[in-house]
DNA sequence: TCTGGGGTCCTAGGACCC
DNA sequence: TCTGGGGTCCTAGGACCC
């Protein structure tokens, strides 16, 4: 893998994504400080973070400092809508198109100088494109490498283009503070504050077995060669997703047993759903708890094999969600949720989904029934099912 | 009205195998 | 009787990102 020696890797950014959305479907909303989301703030516009308001900020906290924002509730399928119309357009700039999240993606546009013109006229048309097309405010950044590149679009934010020529990076970057570098938190930032260290820079004057010893092997070398501007990491298409998870967010009073059970049903049930949809099996089952002090846990456990059954997987939900019964009910819980990790492709997953929405009515346990009037009987009726039965009852569930 | 929901990667100890 | 090292998997926790 080598460098090359031209900015050609765009990063593309779009600006407070949700709440874009929101103002450009409502043009009530344009100009005003909006917040997207209740509890919490998913997402803020540029007008109300020029407040202070901040993604994940408590939702109190954003109306004492913004008491005029408008707060729209979050519309999923919009966002997902906006974002695949906005994907649609880096695909249509170059093949070479890697995801970073619902708003953000790498584009290697190195190969298309003789047919579109430099990385800074094709930035310039992408960035048209997207507000014409897409009706959507994004930055790009310019750069050689990967990190360069997210860095700039960072710094080019809201609604720039900053492009960092290959003989001016380390000018560009010694003087950002660490923060800026990809991966330093608040947790890293201060115990390299505890060095004495500010700015990337400072980083970079710093020699590498120091910052290994302090932040450990692989961190300490890819900070390290970051602040040099060093980083041959190439932008990857179609990079496949490593787990999925589901959660939910609980309040603070106390829950029973049987309501943990009900939600983690609901929440399994999602996850399989999922992973059927996308062809995957699981073989690792993670039950995330969050207490009442918000200090977390994980319990895990791997299958004897990969799986997207429901049942196989309730049964190892309920397992570990059972062994936790004890901390939760000493610590109290406010957030439960359920992560598939050690995905694969498996086309045996399609021996499960004939059994999808045909769910038999009779014969449920009666204790269900509160289960049903609480959540209803469409999805959650077949994890139900699935999760009661042993596997004897179900042999078309069974390994094939 | 403090604290959502979805992810990634790294570390470290112990079990287990060769 | 004493004494290895390497590799992989599993589990738990932690930091970070959007």
């Amino acid at each position: 893998m080598f460098e090359s020696a031209r900015a050609t890797i765009l990063h593309a950014d779009l600006d407070a994504f949700y709440a874009s959305v929101e103002q450009r479907d409502d043009p009530r909303l344009r100009g005003l400080p909006v917040i997207v989301g209740g509890g919490v703030v998913l997402a803020a516009s540029y007008e109300a973070r020029a407040f202070g308001v901040r993604t994940a900020m408590g939702g109190g906290q954003a109306r004492r400092l913004c008491p005029q924002a408008v707060v729209v509730p979050p519309r999923m399928a919009a966002y997902t809508e906006a974002s695949r119309a906005v994907f649609a357009l880096f695909r249509d700039t170059t093949p070479l198109v890697e995801g970073l999240s619902i708003d953000e993606a790498f584009l290697d546009v190195g190969g298309l100088r003789e047919i579109a013109g430099t990385p800074e006229e094709i930035a310039v048309r992408l960035r048209r494109r997207v507000r014409e097309e897409a009706g959507l405010p994004i930055t790009v950044g310019v750069a050689r490498t990967k990190f360069l590149a997210k860095v700039a679009s960072g710094v080019g934010k809201p609604d720039g283009l900053l492009v960092v020529r290959p003989d001016r990076e380390l000018e560009f970057l010694h003087p950002l503070p660490v923060g800026r570098l990809w991966g330093v938190g608040p947790i890293t930032a201060a115990r390299l504050g505890g060095l004495g260290v500010r700015t990337v820079g400072d980083v970079a004057a710093l020699p590498e077995p120091v910052l290994v010893s302090v932040l450990g092997r692989s961190s300490g070398r890819h900070l390290h060669a970051l602040a040099l501007g060093r980083d041959p990491r190439a932008v990857t298409p179609g990079v496949r997703r490593r787990s999925m998870g589901a959660q939910r967010a609980l309040g603070r009073r106390p829950r029973t047993p049987e309501e943990l059970d009900v939600i983690a049903l609901g929440l399994v049930d999602r996850l399989t759903g999922r992973l059927r949809k996308a062809r995957r099996v699981s073989r690792t089952v993670t039950l995330r708890l969050r207490f009442a002090d918000y200090t977390r846990a994980t319990r895990s456990r791997s299958l004897p094999q990969a799986t997207a059954e429901t049942d196989a997987i309730l049964r190892a939900v309920r397992r570990l969600l059972g062994d936790a019964l004890p901390l939760i009910g000493a610590r109290g819980i406010t957030l439960l949720g359920v992560a598939l990790g050690g995905l694969h492709d498996d086309a045996a997953v399609q021996l499960a989904l004939p059994l999808e929405g045909e769910v038999p009515h009779g014969a449920l346990d009666p204790a269900l029934d509160a289960v049903h009037a609480r959540f209803g009987r469409s999805a959650l009726s077949r994890a139900v099912l699935l999760g009661q039965a042993d596997a004897q009852e179900t042999p078309l569930l069974d390994e094939p």
